[in-house]
RNA sequence: UCCUCAGUAGCUCAACGGCAGAGCGACCGGCUGUUAACCGGUAGGUUGCAGGUUCGAAUCCUGCCUGGGGAGCCA
């Protein structure tokens, strides 16, 4: 009686067929009659249930088999029957079923439907449903693909600090790290907390963004990335935000605003593939129980050019497309949600790229375009999600880098190294951060950020 | 942080100033192949918390807490 899991059963039933089997798992449903009952087991490495049929006549203690309830973990053993005429491909047929682990009757998850807001509540059962198995398996999926696509193209995977001394950059508010007593925090002499004596003798504070380190190995390897988890203390409340979530950041040297962007592009055709591939069963599932015409957009996506517009154009576009907004549009102002809804879902109806924004709404590290109000940046909308990447074309001209920080309030002597990058072999670079959340979201459809995070960190709510 | 909606049985909701209900789930029973089965029955409540108005409050008012949605910030 060999162990197997339902993947090995689902890869290769033919070969299994007839033989005697044991799988292990949890009981989603079991519904008895007078001789016979089934049960359905999802053993966690396929999507699909694994039904096990037991009859009274094979086993003694059918009333115990009957009685087990859903959540029990159980060991079932017996021959692996096809059954091609029947709605799944394949059943096991019990001579043995075992109780490993009972589950009382109040047990949260029960075969009926429940919210999404009640199963965040119970964050270490909701994995055992069938959308959540969905999408950590997806999730999991999705972060190797990132992975594959470029370690291929030789890219170097760097593993940027997550505590940092720099909060130069002003991408966000941040999350102080610190060994200090908060009660008895030494003071200087005006009173403020001297950090001097805490851990790292600064000020320190969880990363916001491994940009500034990424430069520093893209101007040696050329072409980098990292991959890793991201600390915002924005008192943000809204289904795409969180307090810790992950984020791909790649950096490229000797490239221009176009090469990021025909990598972003790329990148995100290689990963809707990869999952349509791959994860077959689950994006079926999403397509059918979560967003209806999911699988056709993605196809859609993969076979079409994305939309490459710059911001004046944008700001054209939306003004000539006849549509009442609440927020005017505006040469110099950033755009609303609305607007890049507008964009995305009524004028492309898919990604669309959007270039050279207004250089004051920007970042300080972004390339100054020739007509000088502009920046080389762009930014990937996406319907329903929005903005999905962020990114630019760096400053590596000195001078005008120097007048930047001069001009965004950045004090140059805390980013020396930032501008030594420019100083010796310095070369044109560019990159974006890609939020690994957001692009999980836009791939299964799920419109909430706290249900593709196994257990998410947000504004008053840090449990598990 | 601002705006807005909601909180009633384990879950999803109804009752909207006058006896607190349904569906699902659970439990018990029935059913010879079920598919979140089906049929019959049983149990299940400090109506988020604190105060107020009223003869009477789940219902109206005030404050707080929690959750959803929208906006801003962004990925």
């Amino acid at each position: 009686m060999d162990k197997v899991t339902v993947r090995q059963l689902a890869a290769d039933a033919e070969y299994f067929a007839d033989k005697e089997v044991t799988v292990n798992g949890w009981i989603r449903n079991n519904r008895d009659q007078k001789s016979f009952g089934f049960i359905a087991l999802n053993d966690g490495t396929h999507f699909n249930t694994i039904q096990i049929v037991y009859e009274k006549d094979f086993l003694p203690y059918y009333e115990q088999v009957a009685a087990m309830r859903v959540g029990s973990a159980i060991s079932a053993t017996g021959k692996l029957v096809l059954t091609p005429e029947a709605r799944q491909p394949f059943e096991i047929k019990a001579s043995e079923v075992r109780l490993e682990g009972d589950s009382p009757s109040d047990y949260p998850i029960q075969p009926k439907r429940h919210s999404r807001e009640f199963l965040r509540e119970v964050a270490h059962l909701r994995p055992r449903t069938n959308l959540f198995n969905a999408v950590f398996r997806v999730r999991s999926l999705l972060a190797f693909a990132i992975h594959k696509f470029f370690q291929e193209k030789g890219f170097i995977y760097l593993h940027s600090p997550i505590i940092t001394a720099n909060d130069a950059e002003g991408a966000g508010e941040l999350f102080r790290v610190t060994t200090l007593d908060p009660k008895e925090s030494p003071l200087t002499d005006n009173g403020s907390v001297d950090y001097s004596s805490d851990f790292f003798g600064k000020k320190t504070n969880l990363t916001v963004s491994g940009q500034l380190e990424a430069e520093i190995f893209a101007l040696a390897f050329k072409d980098v990335y990292t991959f890793g988890p991201t600390f915002r203390a924005e008192n943000s409340n809204t289904p795409r935000h969180a307090a810790e979530f992950w984020m791909i950041e790649p950096e490229i040297a000797f490239a221009d605003l176009n090469d990021n962007m025909d990598l972003a592009e790329e990148m995100v055709r290689y990963l809707i593939n990869y999952l349509l591939e791959e994860a077959e069963t689950e994006m079926d599932f999403f397509n059918q129980f979560v967003d209806k015409g999911l699988k056709e957009r993605l196809q859609n996506i993969v076979g079409s050019e994305f939309a490459r517009i710059s911001y004046t154009e944008a700001i054209g576009k939306l003004k000539k497309a006849g549509q009442k907004f609440e927020y005017p549009v505006e040469w110099g102002k950033d755009l609303q949600t609305e607007h890049e809804r507008c964009l995305t879902e009524k004028i492309y109806k898919k990604p669309v790229f959007v270039t050279g924004y207004p250089r004051d709404i920007k970042a300080f590290y972004m390339r100054v375009n020739d007509d000088q109000k502009t920046v080389a940046a762009m930014d990937l909308l996406v319907p329903v999600v929005g903005e999905i990447i962020g990114g630019s074309q760096r400053e590596e001209r000195t001078e005008v880098l120097e007048e930047s920080m001069a001009h965004f309030n950045i004090n140059r002597d805390d980013l020396w190294w930032y501008m030594e990058l420019r100083k010796y072999g310095g070369v044109k670079h560019a990159g974006f951060g890609l939020g690994f959340e957001r692009m999980l979201m836009y791939l299964t459809g799920v419109g909430n950020i706290r249900d593709v995070i196994p257990f998410p960190r947000t504004v008053s709510s840090c449990e598990f």
